[in-house]
DNA sequence: TCCAAAATGATAGTATTACTATTATATTTG
DNA sequence: CAAATATAATAGTAATACTATCATTTTGGA
């Protein structure tokens, strides 16, 4: 998997940036470190100034990179959900028989990231903190319509499809596989939410995985 | 339902609000109008100087109900969760098949809200939209734990394990219980957000209700 | 190796935000 | 009717989320 990567990009939609932060060492520097700020004092508290601070540059050229923390925010998001769809393709293509695939697909995208695969500047055990945290408000915002249209969520609907796919595979005519999908993407962060912040209203702790309940949840499901 | 509450106070816990808005003409007015505004211009463009101009108030005085602007959001959502899960005794009150029980209960937390009870001034069809398109915001801050310590989460908790105990009802040995409970209310939201502003990636449209994919999800699960 | 272009840094400035503080004026209540 | 309470008006502050300008450094090609 680490190797596989280091000949790899993961490709970001180049809308979200001004100018593609992998091309340079600040770039690199910014992406790394705003994971690690955001992580320690929240994306409410973080600004471009205290990033500058950080990292030794200047809020002036981080505005090169990105037009605002939200584009940034869409930036790393972006970023994860691209990765996670790599980690999914790798785990299931040699897998054929249908409901072992997805339930490989339902284990990669809800399990707990722990391990930094440490192939890139990036460290995949924050950023998935931030995912967990802070990610939806990359999209509850006034301007998701138009954002949207442009773009800028192509990867995560991608992804969802992708596990549609596998669902209706299992059960051609069941006619919630989208919703399924979707609601196995955002329940799994939403679960892990819930074990850091809110454990008295959920299952998901002291061994009993995420991933466990989502993989009995569907098998009944498309039984 | 309508005559049942205009004897009853929607309870919202106290530490929410400095002075509690139900108390005054202003308050109310308060409450009332920032729902509107928050529904047309989004929570993050809201503040309280804006909500002053449209009352013909002063922003100070907005300041002696409430702390700040996420006290105000977590009173909504308190207020929103109260009403909810008043909705869910009423309705469910009566049945006592537990199947029955629990079919009525997720078709009461899922389903759209599109008729304003009309009991107050508050206007329940668009605080729902509030909650589908900003209620996440309200925990999703670097002091939930703090204050969730503190009680402002206690309706929505309470919430979540009055529909636990109605799953357990149907399945004691279920393990997920209090999972697929959050699943429930959290994923009602997330599917309402999708037809909003992501159709392509649910298939809770045209038709096809949110409540109907939890109500099959959860019988197959509990089977 | 030198020159121009590109990248980065430094500084300043702006409108807005999210408040706090103070004082003045209504309004209510005992 | 006075005192307490609620509301309004005004001012002020530090921080935010940028934009603009200009200076300096780095780099990549002839």
């Amino acid at each position: 998997m680490k190797n596989l990567l280091s000949v790899l990009k993961i490709a970001v939609p180049a809308q979200i940036y001004l100018k593609d932060p992998e091309t340079s060492d600040l770039g690199k520097r910014i992406v790394e470190h705003s994971i690690l700020l955001i992580h320690e004092i929240g994306f409410d508290n973080f600004t471009f100034k205290k990033l500058g601070l950080k990292i030794g540059s200047n809020e002036s050229s981080i505005y090169r990179y990105f037009e605002s923390k939200h584009k940034l925010l869409l930036y790393l998001s972006s970023w994860y959900w691209a990765w996670l769809e790599y980690q999914l393709v790798i785990e299931t293509f040699s897998i054929s028989a249908p409901k072992a695939k997805l339930e490989k697909a339902i284990e990669v995208v809800t399990k707990t990231i722990a391990i930094d695969s440490d192939f890139s500047h990036i460290n995949e055990v924050i950023l998935y903190k931030i995912i967990v945290n802070e990610s939806s408000k990359s999209f509850l915002t006034k301007e998701v319509d138009i954002e949207n249209k442009e773009g800028y969520f192509e990867i995560y609907k991608r992804l969802i499809t992708r596990l549609e796919k596998m669902i209706l595979a299992i059960k051609p005519n069941y006619l919630f596989a989208l919703s399924l999908a979707s609601s196995i993407l955002e329940g799994g962060l939403h679960q892990n939410f819930l074990n850091e912040h809110f454990p008295s209203i959920t299952n998901c702790k002291d061994g009993k995985t995420t991933t466990s309940f989502f993989i009995h949840l569907v098998e009944n499901t498309l039984k």
